[in-house]
DNA sequence: TGTAAAATCAGACTAAAGTATGAGGGCCGG
DNA sequence: CCGGCCCTCATACTTTAGTCTGATTTTACA
């Protein structure tokens, strides 16, 4: 029974042999197709952006001239204006810019006048949201 | 000469009748591979993340209550403090919190202290620093 | 229920801040 | 060279801010 089935196989193979041939040849290149394919085919790029919030990098402060001009603020009253943003009081600021102490006084006022404001604290709030002082 | 040429091709087509059958085959299945490849395939897909900073759009105020606590400020002398850098005047303050100018002296005096400072500007200045105002 | 913190207010005082006015000197452009 | 602006300073005065002391009431909490 063996040796049938044996002799039974090997007719067949022998009598097909050029089929199997090709079959074989088919499967092989058809592997060999996929994996040229794989090896060959551009990825497709996929392009994520992602938004990362950054934690107020610069603090650069760009002087608003235009405002600075509309109000007529000169050079030295700004300077009062920012020891005066940063908490000084009229006789530091004196101290700091060698001046008296009227003389801050009359520069104060001077400042509050032209941003038409009557105390310190509002001028500063006020000088901050036009730009002036950072 | 076209007559000779033509056997010869002829010639070599049937000699070889097997290997170009086989090499037909090989490049159809070849291609067979290729497109199975492309259809059966997930897409292979590269992601290509970039970040991307963005300049913090938000000025939403979220309230420290780390230096609140650390502080000691209460919420009335919060509600004083963020009033005081309005620009708005002691007096102001009172007419808004509907108490005393008296009252609102004692809440700044124990601001001051708490936050270790002796001016309202300083005060403002350093709660903005700590976060406790926007 | 006692108490500690918070909120309220007052009076008195000191210290700043702000206003008003005037004035002198420096600098610049018409 | 003069008028206008800026910077400076002073004096006098008013207003606001800030300190200190002391007190009452409310609220929250153990």
């Amino acid at each position: 029974m063996f040796f049938m089935k044996w002799l039974e196989w090997r007719f067949l193979i022998i009598s097909h042999a050029f089929e199997i041939y090709a079959g074989m040849i088919a499967a092989v290149f058809t592997v060999l197709g996929i994996w040229l394919a794989q090896k060959l085919s551009k990825p497709k790029i996929k392009v994520v952006t992602i938004e990362k919030e950054s934690p107020v990098i610069g603090p650069e402060f760009i002087l608003n001239e235009r405002a600075l001009s509309e109000t007529g603020i000169s050079a030295r009253e700004l300077e009062v204006l920012e020891l005066m943003a940063g908490g000084l009081s009229n006789q530091e600021i004196a101290a700091r810019l060698f001046v008296s102490l009227s003389t801050i006084k009359t520069h104060s006022s001077n400042v509050f006048f032209k941003l038409e404001v009557q105390r310190r604290t509002q001028a500063v709030e006020k000088a901050k949201r036009l730009g002036l002082i950072p």
